[in-house]
DNA sequence: AAAATCTGCTTGACATACTTAGCACATGCC
DNA sequence: GGCATGTGCTAAGTATGTCAAGCAGATTTT
């Protein structure tokens, strides 16, 4: 039985905001929420971000704005949509196996396009 | 048929538990919401209110949860399903991207279990 | 008719999302 | 070295979502 221990929300803000290689300033210029408030996002100190907020980092971050949702507590919409059909095929990731794929999709695609950048 | 003008938030919450023949206060025992807080919802008096709040009411008076969500003007979050948090790291997988994984984890997977080192 | 109850509503208080200003530490530049 | 700038963070303030209490008019009950 997979274990599923998930992200809290300003773990995964983070992460995405390391990711992309932007400081907190950075994400401030291009979304105008102030970096005072993103810390405290990052931090836990915030339960219930607005949505907009969160859509706002969903879009600059190129993440799914559906999935900040949900670690954020927020309902969402019925399932329809998504990456089903790998879940059809090989069931519910552990947290480690969904890191590795992070990992993989990523190498894939760094792969694919010839576009260097950290 | 039916026109369809454009409510607005309240508008469209009073016609909707009207028309559920509920009182503010029957709403607020099923959905522990205040009637005072419910009334300045009704009267466009409260500009955004938290998506938990919404999902009650839509479940309540039997309306699409989307709806009420982008009348209040929040985003609408497409729904995800499965491995949802791996689709909030990566994104969709395309057909070959999906295929790939798959085999990626298989990989994975077929390696622990022999506890095999590389 | 009075009393009790139901209705929506307003007010005041509180919690919390969010901002502005500033701090401390680090790194780069003269 | 010293100065400028980039980094995350905290403190204090403002705005607003949310609730508890209570009010006025309508309906019901006795």
């Amino acid at each position: 039985m997979p274990k599923q221990t998930r992200l809290t929300l300003g773990e995964f803000l983070r992460k995405a905001r390391n990711k992309a290689g932007l400081s907190l300033r950075d994400v401030e210029e291009e979304t105008n929420v102030s970096n005072a408030y993103l810390s405290q996002l990052e931090s836990e100190k915030i339960k219930q971000p607005s949505p907009v907020v969160l859509h706002k980092l969903s879009k600059l971050y190129g993440v799914a704005y559906a999935g900040i949702m949900e670690l954020a507590g927020y309902p969402v919409p019925k399932p329809l949509a998504g990456n089903s059909m790998l879940h059809a095929r090989v069931g519910r990731l552990t947290e480690d196996e969904e890191d590795a794929v992070v990992d993989f999709v990523e190498l894939l695609r760094s792969r694919r396009r010839r576009q260097g950048r950290q």
